[in-house]
DNA sequence: TCCAGGCTCTAAATCGCTTCCATAAATTCC
DNA sequence: GGAATTTATGGAAGCGATTTAGAGCCTGGA
């Protein structure tokens, strides 16, 4: 127990330590674990090995990434880290990033501006190799931000930002194919739940799809209601959009949150889900599968943005500055009446 | 533009080319940041400061933390990111890490033994300050991971590994509390729904509070069905209990996980909640109370435990090696009866 | 005129790791 | 058998920051 022991009780192992322990230099421990530019004798890798063990040595990776230039740490921003949507996607990028060896550092803007900045610098004072970002901030706002030349990827928006690749669903195709939906059970006045963007001259592109969808089939616009992007905003947009004179048939909420707010909204009226109104929502999170009626939803295809936004990540040269737009499929439930 | 740039083009500026860019050595711009140890002339302090605007320097925190010993950085083991609770846990902790200039790398386990010592171990060899963790592992196997005297802080469950501080839920008063609102409304016929546990010698203090209750009561123990800790497991879960000769009146779910499995199981069925069956969850996170019926829930203190698990894992000394409970608090909503 | 004592600021060591360069030992080739 | 390789190891520089020890320069008092 005694003898070769680090600088008593600091707990620290260093590679100092290890060397010692096997009597070799630290380079040669260095080449051991790194399978290291250079070979090492049999006899001398094993007895370095055995070094490790027994000290129990763990690499310090906050030297090497000094060293290196590089954490093997990724960044990532969401506006809502409890939505569970971008939990589910931040669990699968996280997933795919530990794949290749490296962690992903989230943080949570909560939808704020100033919190974004302040994580942005932060994850750039603390180097890591690329951020990834649903942002709230303007296009020029983001091409702005002092990153020193860490490469970004900009996630959960269609248009892309000069100079930043972007890779994300293509939210109008996905609105489109939902609203489609609805309208082939025929109904006439559709609905959309859209979350309320700081900047009101951003339009979201479902928002845009809805339109599209309802245009194609010459309908007539339905009401639009703008509200937070949460399950009280869905659950009060729908409050609203329930005392209208008129009361939309279907409703095509774009997010599972916002649709989990509008069906409570339904029940409590004692309306009918779908033959009073109908739903279909955008995302396709584990929650929309066990709302009550089941959610008939627009999945995003959150494994595949996953793989894609890594590499992205990981290769920042690979992806040029336009946006890569992935297909949703429709899921068909209970909500939309079929 | 041009000038005293940094080498080119790389995009990294250090302290170096701060104090070249004002004159200065670069103890004297560490002086400035820090209002380090050494006083610095206000015109100097000045010229720094100038400097470090103009140059969009951001210090390197991967290198403080190599000479600082401390990356401020915390570590977080879940066993289900993807668990509302969780991601509600996980960012109230973040939350309170941040007041106090720390970030928080979160890891995901899977519920799987091997990957949370692989996630350990990893956050270990990033020299984190401390690891809060939700552990699968049992505590022998806990105290035997190789730490290297990184503190830990255990949470979600309630009882304490030998010298490891735990802070937690108190999740048998908690059952306790809900299963005695269940039995206020005269139900007599209460079965639990419970997260099955790797290891099945350990029970779960929700099980054990559950069970308190009905002796309390003079109730004979209703039906115990052990499941996945997840929504389809709390469906699957309720398929079994409806399908029992004698069907129980009423449902107390461990988790809004397992809560939201089971409405949807009780609707598909029929039946009405909380006529036929009343419900109670455990957790109080934002779903269980959009869920259809609104869940009555025991919320647990979130905010709470967030400030408490940080407090410990930032002074390790501070709180012994045994476990602080927190309260838990009844939510009356809709689906118990009241 | 000189020197003590404050202020400022610089030089240099250090944190743990990677890797280039050099050196020593072992092997091969005439 | 000695030179030329090949192979295995060690020394030391450097990554970007913090901090200690100490070097100049001023000021003021004798």
């Amino acid at each position: 127990m005694a003898g070769i022991e680090t600088k008593a009780g600091t707990g620290k192992v260093t590679r100092t330590d290890v060397a010692r322990y096997a009597g070799v230099s630290t380079a040669v421990v260095s080449y051991v674990i790194n399978g290291g530019p250079k070979p090492v004798a049999a006899s001398t890798a094993k007895r370095v090995r055995e070094a490790i063990k027994v000290l129990q040595y763990q690499p310090n990776a906050t030297a090497r990434a000094l060293t290196m230039g590089s954490a093997r740490l990724l960044g990532m921003i969401v506006p809502d880290s409890t939505n569970p949507y971008f939990a589910e996607l931040t669990d699968a990028i996280a997933q795919a990033a530990a794949a290749r060896g490296y962690a992903v550092l989230a943080a949570n803007s909560r939808t704020d501006p100033e919190t974004e900045r302040q994580n942005t610098l932060n994850l750039v004072s603390r180097q890591v190799d690329a951020i990834i970002m649903a942002t709230v901030l303007s296009p020029s706002e983001v091409a702005a931000m002092p990153v020193h030349g860490i490469p970004r990827v900009l996630i959960d928006q269609s248009s892309s930002v000069h100079g930043i690749p972007t890779i994300s669903t293509d939210f109008e195709q996905g609105a489109v194919l939902g609203v489609q939906h609805l309208i082939g059970h025929d109904h006439r006045d559709i609905a959309i739940l859209v979350g309320k963007d700081i900047d009101p001259a951003r339009t979201d592109p479902r928002h845009n799809g809805w339109r599209k969808a309802l245009r194609e089939a010459g309908l007539r616009e339905g009401p639009a209601e703008f509200t937070d992007f949460t399950r009280q905003g869905g659950y009060e947009a729908t409050l609203r959009l329930l005392e209208l004179q008129q009361r939309p048939t279907a409703i095509f909420a774009s997010s599972d949150l916002l649709a989990v707010g509008a069906l409570r909204a339904i029940h409590e009226a004692g309306l009918s889900i779908p033959d009073d109104i109908a739903v279909v929502s955008f995302d396709g999170t584990s929650e929309s599968e066990f709302s009550w009626p089941q959610l008939t939803t627009v999945r995003q295809p959150i494994n595949q943005i996953a793989e894609r936004v890594i590499a992205a990540a990981l290769s920042p040269a690979s992806l040029g500055d336009h946006a890569l737009l992935l297909a949703t499929e429709l899921v068909v439930r209970k909500s939309c009446g079929c």
